[in-house]
DNA sequence: TCCGCACCTGTAAGAATTTGCAGCTGCAGT
DNA sequence: ACTGCAGCTGCAAATTCTTACAGGTGCGGA
């Protein structure tokens, strides 16, 4: 073990790309149902590595060769950071973001919009607005993911638990049915969720840099400087003089690495320390 | 029809309690099976009442006699609004507020934290705490609840789409085995997202006041000035004098209807005018 | 053409803030 | 006992913000 601990599996993009394939195929279509008792050995998962290997057994048992966990995490520090754990052929991913597929993948635009799986490709039945030149890309995009080994498959949108938006996709090599995939959708959805509940946290660690601790006073007197008190008026709110308040909104303006009152109460909301 | 349109079925807290109960019990534990075209009726619903009543048929299908759509809507006029959408019985929403339930009520806490669902009643096995006082508390409102109809149920997180966080309910008069409602737990869990996604906008509607329209330089001059700039380097920023951008911040602050600028800077973060 | 609106600027008095100095109590860990 | 930290307070100068008054251009819709 040794440095084997904690977040291998949960990379940066840019270093995802590093990772192994992982193709296991050799059952398929399984009658895996996934209920309460599965999700609850995923959060039992004490480190990234242990959550990508039961996660790898269970959609393996679903019939799927390839899955993947991603997230958009907030950070205020420079904008924000995506974060990956899972089985994506490494060169798929190398060449997807390559390409610049990011910003015209459909899967992307709809799982930042819908909280409902999409079925790929060609998901929305009616709404497919075959019109703009974007959707040969899409197309090609969708041909290329198929030789590498991603014909078909489904994505569900991940919402909440500190995230800006993410998704799990769910990928096969080989050509699924619309009816198999539409029966295991429900289990998938489950599935899902159940990842990002176990996962988010190794996100979080892992992309997030630590929150500064601020005290119970320098958050309260943050809290009514967001509603628009003044110093003064905070302080007679909380008991004490002004100068008091003054006192704990530095300290806070410091902790939170800014210059200035008005980027303390931005930067603390953003950070989600006070809501107003 | 006439005035039956929009949201009736949606309405704020206070009024819902004016809703009727709903019971619509003879079929049971049907083997309805949840996927993508369920989702898709309900997203075609045009209003509230349509959604509602094509729920009403699903979960009853699913075997439950009651549910409920309840979300948390951040709005920044007077803190949040929350409302809901579904057939609970009047009489034990009623009871429940008036209870003070919801701030002990282990399905809200769950559902504000976790992303996977809750079998209530005792759902968390190990995790019980029945230590503090708070859990007799708790025994006697899912003691209460199981008197107005409401035995068992399982209850799905909602997170995103706008909503600060929500949940799905579904809810039996009977006392369910816990294997009747984990193998219908992936449909359910679909289902509640589908709802979800069709019912947030109706939500949105009749929660949300229209956002203020700030004008290109108000936004502009919020977004530096939650950076930490002061006017007078605004004023460089922009090309304009100190006075100018003062007067943007002014009008800012006026349309948002807020008092001082650093009420302005955060009501404009919470309402993602700005994202600094 | 007139009106409203976005956009821009100035002056001036008063309120609020930032910043630096100095000091106090009480509590928890070493 | 010593140390560190949260919490608390005062004074004073410099800077910044708020609010009131006053005015200007240019653009698009009625």
């Amino acid at each position: 073990m040794g440095t084997l601990h904690g977040n291998d599996r949960l990379l940066p993009v840019d270093h995802a790309l590093a990772l192994g394939a992982g193709t296991l195929a050799e059952p398929r279509h399984a009658l895996t149902l996934i209920d309460i008792d599965h999700l609850e050995s995923l959060r039992d998962c004490t480190t990234s590595d242990l959550l990508a290997s039961a996660v790898d057994r269970l959609s393996h048992a679903l019939g799927f060769d390839y899955w993947m966990y991603a997230l958009d995490l907030p950070v205020m520090d420079d904008r924000k950071r995506q974060y990956m754990l899972g089985g994506y052929p490494a060169d798929w991913v190398r060449h997807y973001f390559a390409s610049g597929y990011l910003h015209i993948d459909p899967v992307i635009a709809h799982c930042q919009a819908h909280a409902t799986p999409f079925l790929w490709p060609s998901s929305q039945r009616a709404s497919v607005r075959c019109t703009d030149r974007r959707s040969t890309s899409v197309d090609c995009m969708f041909q290329e993911a198929s030789e590498f080994g991603l014909k078909s498959g489904l994505s569900i949108p991940i919402h909440g638990l500190g995230c800006s938006w993410g998704l799990v996709s769910f990928a096969s090599s080989t050509d699924m049915t619309a009816d198999d995939v539409r029966t295991m959708t429900p289990q998938l959805h489950l599935l899902a969720h159940g990842i990002h509940e176990a996962g988010h946290r190794y996100a979080h660690d892992a992309a997030l840099p630590p929150l500064p601790h601020l005290t119970d006073r320098e958050l309260e007197c943050l809290h009514w400087v967001a509603a628009g008190k003044t110093s003064w008026e905070i302080g007679r709110l909380l008991g004490v003089a002004e100068r008091t308040v003054v006192f704990h909104l530095q300290n806070a303006t410091r902790k939170l690495g800014v210059s200035g009152r008005q980027a303390a109460i931005a930067r603390s909301i953003v950070l989600g320390l006070i809501n107003p």
